[in-house]
RNA sequence: GCUCCCUUCGUCUAGUGGCCUAGGACACCGCCCUCUCAAGGCGGGAACACGAGUUCGAACCUCGUAGGGAGCGCCA
């Protein structure tokens, strides 16, 4: 049998970065196993699903490249298959109508706790027999068994049992006439073929009632897999007041998707001491057997890094359109300037984010905003600043071709004629390109201005040293 | 309250009875390199929650304790 997997997000908002996890999880094993993965909108509830959030879902599983196979399906567009998969249950007498209302079941659930036990439905409808009317409070609940255990052997968490004395027998359509989220899992994993449900281990309890529901419908089990949640840096919950959950908040801050995407894999699944995974490598490696047990907390510096990491590794222009991006998104006009790819390769030994990567480019795409004045009195008032310049405007102009490697030339020159150290050329030079201190290699630096923009600095300098 | 789950450096993890004097990575600290900032190289500190057992031998097996978490909806 090929194996299916599912991601079944609800769309009451962003794809947040647990939801993140587990797609790639399911992603992953589908892609390594030869099977299908498919994803499902669980719309039931009408209040809280928006259109805006499938969108939102569906364009972070786009730009993660977790692509699906099929097209997703809805929930609320297959009423009329849990109505008819209702009645089945309902005329083998594996379901029933049930009247109670909700302050009844309140009533219900506080005498069960009183009592020491979990809150719980009595079953006063279940033998009853009672003939259907109708009723606002109608529900249909599931009969579940009541010897005996369920046992499931769970991919991460292993055996698990659960007595069915501790289930009561759940709404599976509301008196609103849909049906309740453990009753439309089961029907559709079951008609959409999934053989692994990898999902969040929130679900561990409702496993054991909705296996119960297969074995009422007669439905082959598939295997599951519950995987732990992701924390915050203090252990705490993943919360938006605190943290960044949003998979689009990542690319915002200027990460690389492959980047995130290894580092989720490696929250809670590793091989051997591996960091490093291509996609390649994810498909080949990837086993949910071999996911952990336990929460883990997301760590942002180890993001970082490994953001850096592809920065540097990557082919530049495979970033090109990413890094374009956040440069249209800070607002730079790349019209006039370097080449973005150029770009790139002076900065990102520098930054750890194409955000950052952005934010230090524009001094190459249009004029010299803000000029240190700490650096200008440092390193360009003096003489010997003014013969640098000077020596390296004619070095410059005098240039058969615009290259780092050329312009590294020229800056030799300089420093010999002159007889200086590097430090005294590079850094008059560095604050006339870009104001400041601080800047990649000082040849990149002149190179990314630009011959004329470089030589139109220089002049500017000159003035404001002899000034 | 009840049920279930989890526990190795600050963090992510390796580890499935002897290879463990517990390995790697991020972060941190130091040194080197150096035109600034980085990047890079080298080195350093840093953990088996606790207590009993089983065993010649336990991070690994068993039991207990403590701590943490999830769930107990006509939400998903």
């Amino acid at each position: 049998m090929t194996v299916r997997t599912r991601f079944a997000p609800s769309p009451t908002g962003f794809l947040h970065i647990g939801g993140a996890r587990t797609a790639l999880y399911c992603w992953l094993e589908a892609r390594r196993r030869g099977g299908q993965f498919v994803l499902r909108i669980e719309d039931t509830d009408r209040e809280r699903s928006t259109d805006e959030a499938v969108k939102a879902i569906l364009d972070a599983m786009h730009w993660l490249e977790l692509d699906a196979d099929e097209a997703p399906i809805y929930q609320t567009h297959r009423l009329a298959r849990y109505k008819q998969v209702a009645d089945e249950l309902l005329a083998a007498g594996k379901a029933y109508y049930a009247y109670e209302s909700k302050d009844e079941i309140e009533a219900m659930r506080a005498a069960a706790m009183e009592r020491g036990e979990k809150p719980r439905y009595s079953g006063y409808y279940r033998d009853r027999n009672e003939p259907y009317r109708d009723d606002p409070n109608r529900v249909i609940r599931f009969k579940n068994p009541q010897e005996g255990s369920v046992v499931f052997e769970d991919k991460v968490k292993g055996r698990i049992e659960w007595a069915n004395a501790e289930l009561d027998d759940l709404v599976i359509f509301r008196s609103d006439g849909w049906p309740t989220y453990n009753f439309a899992v089961v029907v559709d994993d079951i008609d959409m073929g999934i053989t692994e449900v990898i999902r969040g281990d929130d679900h561990v309890n409702n496993t054991p009632r909705q296996i119960n529901i297969y074995h009422a419908l007669g439905a082959a089990v598939p295997e599951f897999a519950h995987l732990p949640m992701i924390l915050d840096q203090q252990g705490k919950k993943l919360s938006k007041r605190t943290n960044s959950v949003s998979v689009m908040e990542y690319r915002d801050a200027g990460f690389l998707p492959h980047a995130l995407l290894n580092y989720l894999v490696r929250l809670g699944w590793s091989h051997g001491d591996q960091e490093i995974f291509s996609r390649q490598e994810l498909i080949e490696f990837f086993d949910i057997n071999d996911a952990n047990k336990a929460a883990s907390r997301f760590d942002e510096e180890k993001l970082k890094w490994l953001n850096q990491h592809y920065l540097k590794t990557e082919a530049p222009e495979t970033i090109v359109p990413e890094f374009a991006w956040h440069l249209e998104r800070a607002g730079i006009d790349t019209g006039k300037g370097p080449a973005p790819a150029d770009v790139i390769v002076a900065l990102r030994d520098r930054v750890s984010t194409l955000k950052e990567m952005a934010e230090r480019a524009a001094i190459w795409y249009g004029p010299i905003l803000e000029c240190d004045d700490k650096a200008v009195a440092k390193h360009l008032q003096s003489d010997s600043a003014v013969q640098v310049l000077e020596a390296a405007r004619a070095g410059l102009l005098a240039l058969q071709s615009w290259t780092p490697a050329a312009i590294h030339g020229v800056i030799e020159d300089v420093a010999a004629k002159l007889a200086l150290g590097m430090g005294k050329i590079a850094q008059p030079l560095r604050v006339a390109m870009t104001g400041t201190q601080v800047s990649p290699s000082i040849d990149h630096t002149v190179y990314l201005c630009g011959r004329d923009e470089a030589v139109a600095r220089i002049d500017a300098a000159i003035a404001k040293a002899k000034g």
